[in-house]
DNA sequence: GGGATTGTTGCTCACATGAGCAAATACCGG
DNA sequence: CCGGTATTTGCTCATGTGAGCAACAATCCC
């Protein structure tokens, strides 16, 4: 087909000039008419087939913009029962966007209803990004469970701790922190670590509480996990040439939401990914031009029933259920 | 300052969901105070502040859009009669931006009333744009000059004339060459030249023409003028030393509209740039990020009545009028 | 605390606009 | 050239929307 709708060239041109008189001149129709001489319904129907054929963009500016038409597509199109997206007009570098997307998730649990008692979460940047956007009092009473080992062995220490600590403070809540690595070298004492009456508390925790808010990561060299010591390089390469699209709560992920390596995952302390889909209310906040591979495994997989992510992100997605 | 228009954190919020159901999800201002909870003229204002914050962008994609809102505004700041500005939205290369402007040019030109009799024109890449761009029939018979040499030294020799030709044949008219280089070396045989009968008619019905087209190069070695074999890339270089900042019609001039080699114009074929400042109508089609030093001499000075240009060039020269 | 000032809200009314329909026009195959 | 079909045009009418205004609320300044 040669266009999207059929219109001769001249009505086509008249379209524009009348577009360019309505939107950027706020004329009227009829003012429109007397200009181009014409009647004024030709005029709102060369509008109309101006919006129709896509020559009028209309986009709203806003770092806390979203995009309703693609939120549905998602819905619709995946298993989702609620997808947010952030909107990337206008948005000059990536860490800028992750932000939008952090507020996003953070309005997003601001809003929810009912409020959960208990809430599980992971941590990583984008979940500290998200604490950081909470505002205070943001419900009345949460709380924060850990639902991964995460206690770092260098300078990101903190971190963990002080994202869950922060979203419960922020709540009038409680945190409720799990005192363990991410992943064990034997397997042995993370069985030990788990037997411990203060750890399985929180693990069992964890695992009854009403919602989760986890992001994810890609997997590469960049990874939190990385990062923060519990694997090297060299495992990671490892996992990827297994098929590893990235992490959720700690364990590696193939596209077809599988554990690549099942022995580093009995090493890796925390709720199970199964435990995860079984949940009602599940929240995953990915964004990021990296993590389109990870945001579709957790997506596809029934990892999440609520995704919030950016634009980018959730247009690669839908592009991918077409092609199906 | 710190905003546009005050308006309370919230209500900024709410304008931003107001504005993605009325813009993106088309929902009635009525249905959006249901899903807001807000009065519907409350929506209504909502809505309006969003626009005058600028949080809408409303922009058409179309080759042969313009901005209207900016043609008006270099009206009003400098003295032209008219300016034709075209849309840069959507635009993904320098060439394209210039291709549009040739059409927007030929479209002017072919609205153009009263018909000039007899059109002046000079050649170039952009003004053999513009002959390609008009329509056969765009005018009833138009006798169509060329006020300046350009019978070139190389390959390029057809296009000068071949502009001419195209844009009389077009308009069922005929085309009045001047068979001449557009510099000589020597003052002498150019003073020949012109006395020559034949050249020195062509250069009365140049002075005498109802109407001008022409464009303008900017002074560097990619002029035309270089590339046709009239100037070396040494000549330019001294030129640019002096203050040039680009040619019309063969002729350089600087920030302030004044010839910068009176000797170098004496040797210079073709109409006067006071000429063209005295003629009741003339258009200049300059186009491109290379040229706005020379469209801002060229409208500064009063060289054109009209301009045709583009989106980026406007804004560079209402840019510098705001700081005057 | 009271009065003035400023900003906000709900509303009426006039205008702008899109849906739907009938008349007119263009198009096309015989 | 003609009858039929598709498309376009002009219009009525219902609905959507912005301007303007009065009532109300918040704020500020003595």
């Amino acid at each position: 087909m040669d266009r999207d709708s059929d219109m001769s060239d001249t009505d086509e041109l008249l379209s524009i000039r009348a577009a360019e008189l309505y939107y950027e001149e706020n004329q009227t129709q009829d003012e429109i008419g007397v200009i181009l001489r014409l009647t004024r319904w030709k005029v709102g129907r060369l509008l109309a087939s101006a919006r129709a054929n896509g020559f009028i963009r209309i986009e709203i500016v806003h770092p806390r913009a979203r995009r309703l038409p693609i939120e549905r597509r998602l819905r619709e199109s995946t298993g989702l029962t609620d997808a947010i997206v952030v909107s990337s007009a206008g948005v000059s570098s990536e860490a800028e966007l992750q932000s939008r997307t952090a507020q996003a998730a953070a309005d997003f649990l601001t809003s929810l209803r009912p409020i959960p008692r208990t809430l599980g979460i992971s941590w990583g940047r984008t979940l500290h990004d998200v604490s950081l956007h909470l505002k205070q009092g943001w419900a009345p009473g949460v709380n924060v469970v850990q639902i991964n080992g995460g206690v770092s062995l260098n300078q990101r220490t903190g971190t963990a701790a002080s994202t869950a600590v922060t979203i419960a403070h922020k709540a009038d809540g409680s945190a409720t922190l799990l005192p363990s690595p991410a992943v064990f070298e034997r397997l042995e004492t993370k069985q030990a670590m788990e037997a411990d009456r203060a750890v399985a508390g929180v693990l069992a925790l964890g695992r009854n509480a009403q919602a989760y808010l986890f992001s994810a990561g890609q997997a590469d060299a960049n990874s939190a996990l990385v990062d923060s010591g519990f694997l090297t390089v060299e495992q990671i390469d490892d996992l990827v040439s297994r098929g590893a699209v990235g992490d959720v709560v700690g364990r590696y992920i193939d596209a077809n939401g599988r554990i690549v390596d099942p022995e580093l995952n009995e090493r890796t302390v925390g709720i199970q990914i199964d435990q995860l889909r079984r949940a009602p209310l599940t929240i995953a906040v990915i964004s990021g031009n990296d993590k389109h591979a990870i945001a579709r495994a957790v997506v596809r997989n029934g990892l999440c029933t609520v995704l919030v992510t950016d634009e980018d992100t959730a247009n690669a997605l839908l592009q991918e259920k077409d092609t199906l």
